[in-house]
DNA sequence: CCGCTGACGAGACGCACCGTCTTGTCGGCT
DNA sequence: AGCCGACAAGACGGTGCGTCTCGTCAGCGG
C-alpha cells in the first residue's frame, strides 16, 4: 500500500513543467485534441511519461493548465468592461470583441477541447467555469451593477442572470455550431435584452 | 481499389440494427460514454464488429442514431407548445418541463455525450443540431409568432433570436454546470427576456 | 565536500481497443 | 435450386494507455 506517496513539490522541475504546456498547446493545435495524446507531448517536451503522470490526471487537466497558464502570462489580467454610460454601447463593443476572439484559431481549438471534456466530466467542468468562465462574467455583473446605479436597468433585476440573456445565446451558437455569429447578431440580442421582448 | 463499395441497404438486417441501438443505449447508460467502446457495443448486441463499422463510422454516430430512434418510437412527434394565450406562462410551462427532462439520467447521459462529441467534431456536431436541437426550437418560434399576431411581442423582433433569450442560458448552465437550474431560474429568465432589463 | 534522496529522461511492459481482414454460415431473391 | 452479400465470430497488427524499472542528476543536510 502507500503507492501514492504525494511526490514532493518542492523538487519539481519548472523547465519540464514549462516543455509540457508548450508542448500540449503545440500537439492540439497541430493535430487537434482527440490524436493528442500523452505520449505524444511527453516526446515534444523531450520528458518521460511518468513525469506527466507524476504532475497531473488526464490530458485534459495538462491542457487547462497549459491554457491558464498562458492566459495568466498573456493578459495581466481580464480587462474590465468599458464603462462610458451608454449600457447598450458598452455590452455590444465587448460582445463584438468576444465574436472576434472565438473566431481565433489559437483560441479556438484548446478552448472548444475543454469545454466539450467539461460537457462529459462534471469535475473538470466545474474547474473549467470557476477558472476561465467565471472570472469573465463577474465584470458583466459589475458593469451591470453599474447600470443598476444609473437607473438603466431595473434594481431588482439579477445582474448574474441578466448577463446570460446575451452571453449564453452566443456561447451556445459557438459551443454547438446552432448559428451564425456575427456582429449584427450580437448587437441585436443587447438590444432585446434590455428592452425586450413585448411591447414598450 | 473499388473498397468501399456502398453496402446494399435493401440486404439490412433489422434485428442487428435494434441490437445495436438497444446495446449502446444500454452501454452509456452503464458505463458512461468513455467507456463504451464499439468491441463492446458488438458482443452485447451479439453482432460482429464489421456489421457495427459497415453501417457507422463512429461511435457517436452509432448513438446519435440510436438516440434518434428512442425519441422517434417514444414521442410520436415532439409536442407543440401549448397556447393560452399567456404568453409568459406558457413558455415557464415548457421551460418547468425542460428542466425536468434534463435531469432525467435516461436522457441526459447520452445527451450530454452526443453534445460534447458535437462541441468538437463540427460534422457531427451540425447534425445534432439539425436532426435534434433545431426542431424543438421550431417549435418555440411557432409560439413567438403566433404572440407577434396576438400584440405580445414586438412585431419587428426575430423570433429564431429571441428564443435563444431564454432557451440559451438554462442549455448553458446545464452543459457546462455554470449555474443552478430550478423552476424558479427558467421563470426569471421568461420575465427578463419578456420585458427586458431596462426600465420600462 | 560528499552522500542521500527523489524527481527526472528513457523506454519496456502487458493490456484494451482500434479498424481491417478472413472464414464459414445463412437468408432472401431470382 | 443457386447465387449473392450481409452476417457472426474472431484473428491480426497497430497504437496509446498507465505502470514499472532502470540509470542519471541536482540540491540539501551533515
Amino acid at each position: 500500500m502507500a503507492k501514492n506517496v504525494a511526490p514532493d513539490s518542492t523538487r519539481r522541475s519548472e523547465k519540464s513543467r514549462r516543455a509540457i504546456y508548450d508542448a500540449a498547446l503545440a500537439l492540439v493545435g497541430e493535430v487537434g485534441y482527440p490524436k493528442t495524446t500523452i505520449e505524444g507531448i511527453a516526446a515534444r517536451a523531450g520528458v518521460g511519461k511518468q513525469t506527466i503522470y507524476r504532475w497531473w490526471s488526464s490530458k485534459a487537466e495538462v491542457l487547462m493548465e497549459a491554457f491558464l497558464d498562458l492566459g495568466e502570462q498573456a493578459g495581466g489580467e481580464s480587462y474590465a468592461i468599458p464603462d462610458t454610460g451608454d449600457l447598450a454601447a458598452d455590452l455590444k463593443a465587448v460582445l463584438r470583441a468576444t465574436v472576434d476572439e472565438l473566431k481565433d484559431p489559437r483560441f479556438e481549438v484548446p478552448s472548444r477541447a475543454l469545454a466539450a471534456e467539461g460537457v462529459v466530466n462534471e469535475e473538470l467542468g466545474r474547474k473549467f467555469v470557476e477558472k476561465l468562465l467565471e472570472p469573465s462574467l463577474q465584470l458583466y455583473v459589475a458593469r451591470l451593477r453599474s447600470a443598476q446605479q444609473a437607473g438603466d436597468v431595473r434594481p431588482e433585476i439579477d445582474p448574474r442572470i441578466a448577463l446570460e440573456l446575451f452571453v449564453s445565446p452566443l456561447a451556445q451558437r459557438w459551443l454547438q455550431y446552432s448559428g451564425p455569429i456575427s456582429y449584427e447578431y450580437t448587437d441585436t440580442l443587447v438590444d432585446y435584452a434590455l428592452y425586450g421582448l413585448a411591447p414598450r
